[in-house]
DNA sequence: CGACCGATCGTCT
DNA sequence: GACGATCGGTCGA
C-alpha cells in the first residue's frame, strides 16, 4: 500500500523550471511508458495567477490509430480530434456527456495521434482554489477523483485544448517523488466498453491503494 | 453494498 | 438524431 502523498508542496517548487517536464518527455513514442511515468509527476495550472497543483495518481493511454477505444481510431481527423495528431506535449481537452471536460496530455509526434487521459490526482497546491472551483466546502477524495472532477479542480475546460504543456498555464513537474514498481497496478480501462477486443488492454494505470483513484473502492 | 438513471451538449453520421 | 474516455444521486435488498 502506497502511503499517501503530502497533501501541500512549496510553491518555489511550482515556479522552478527545470522540474518542468520537456517535449522529450511527452514525444517519446511509447504511449504506455509515457501514461506510467506520469504517475506521482504534479500536473499545475495557473490562471490569473492562482497556482492550483495535483500529484498524478490515474492515467490511461490512447494508442492512435489503432486503438478502437481512441478518438483517432482509424485516422479519424476531425476539428476535435485535429490537436492529437500535432506534436507531443500539448493539452487534449474534449467535453464528455455534455458535462465533462477530460484532460488528456497529448504524446509522440507530428502525425502520430497518442494521447494519455489523465483520470485520478491527489491536490497537493491550491486546495481552497479547487474547492471554490468545484463549489465544495471540505476537502475529501471527490475533489479530484475521476478525470471530470481532476479538469473541474483545475479549472481546465476544452477552451484549453491546444494548450502547449511546455508553456505558463497548464503544465507538468517531477519534484522527485519516485514510485516502487510494485505500486503500479495495471488494469483495462474505464467506460470503454465499444472498444470491443480493445477494450481489455491493460492500458489504465494507478496508484496501488491510493484514495483517489477513480472506480469502485475495494 | 449494487443497479439504475438523469443531466446536458458538442460532435459526427 | 444518436451518442458518449462521467458523475452523483436515488432506490431497493
Amino acid at each position: 500500500m502506497e502511503r499517501s502523498v503530502d497533501n501541500k508542496i512549496d510553491k518555489r517548487l511550482l515556479l522552478r523550471t527545470a522540474a518542468k517536464l520537456d517535449a522529450s518527455f511527452y514525444q517519446r513514442d511509447n504511449v504506455l511508458q509515457v501514461a506510467k511515468d506520469l504517475l506521482g509527476k504534479i500536473l499545475v495550472s495557473r490562471f490569473d495567477k492562482v497556482y492550483t497543483a495535483v500529484r498524478i495518481v490515474e492515467t490511461e493511454a490512447y494508442n492512435g490509430i489503432i486503438d478502437k477505444a481512441s478518438h483517432a481510431y482509424n485516422n479519424r481527423r476531425t476539428a476535435r480530434t485535429e490537436v492529437m495528431y500535432g506534436n507531443g506535449g500539448t493539452a487534449y481537452v474534449y467535453l464528455c456527456y455534455g458535462i465533462h471536460h477530460l484532460f488528456n496530455v497529448v504524446t509522440n509526434a507530428n502525425d502520430i495521434p497518442h494521447a494519455v487521459l489523465i483520470r485520478g490526482a491527489e491536490p497537493v497546491y491550491g486546495i481552497q482554489a479547487m474547492l471554490n472551483r468545484a463549489h465544495k466546502l471540505h476537502l475529501d477524495n471527490t475533489l479530484t477523483k475521476g478525470p471530470g472532477n481532476v479538469s473541474k479542480a483545475l479549472g481546465i475546460t476544452t477552451k484549453h485544448t491546444g494548450t502547449s504543456l511546455l508553456g505558463s498555464e497548464i503544465f507538468i513537474i517531477n519534484d522527485g517523488y519516485t514510485l516502487a514498481k510494485k505500486n503500479i497496478v495495471t488494469s483495462p480501462r474505464i467506460g470503454v466498453d465499444y472498444a470491443a477486443e480493445d477494450a481489455l488492454l491493460h492500458y489504465r494505470f494507478y496508484i496501488k491503494g491510493n484514495p483517489y483513484v477513480s472506480g469502485k473502492l475495494k
